[in-house]
DNA sequence: ATTGTGACGTTGC
DNA sequence: TGCAACGCCACAA
């Protein structure tokens, strides 16, 4: 099972550059399923399971917002993540977030 | 096999 | 322009 969907996320999200961030649907397109952007942050919730570390404080929703900061265990822990990535978080939300965004798709493909 | 959920996204009002 | 509701796919029980 090498090839899970899964993995597949924690794949990409591996591969996120320092200072950069993502979306959940940016990588669920690249994967292949668009409408299942859900999944990808659910991915994150069992990153723990992959056995490896990865940045899901690199990844948000659309909006720019931490809406996963709750499953850090301390909602502080994704926004000083961030912020220690040079990222500047107000009210959970990322600053420049437009200009911090790393599509996979576009990266990966170039 | 069916049901329920989930760190989202889009469309509608 | 802001908020609400629905839809979506994939995985777990």
């Amino acid at each position: 099972m090498e090839k899970d969907f899964f993995q597949r996320v924690y794949d990409v999200a591996e591969q996120i550059p320092f200072g950069r961030v993502t979306s959940y649907g940016a990588i669920a397109v690249f994967l292949g399923a668009a409408r299942s952007a859900r999944m990808v942050g659910w991915a994150m919730n069992n990153s723990s399971t992959c056995g490896r570390n990865i940045p899901a404080h690199r990844v948000v929703n659309r909006k720019g917002l931490l809406t996963g900061k709750n499953h850090f265990g301390n909602t502080d822990t994704m926004s000083q993540l961030l912020e220690a990535e040079g990222i500047t978080i107000v009210d959970d939300q990322i600053i420049d977030f437009d200009k911090l965004f790393w599509d996979p798709a576009m990266e990966l493909t170039r």
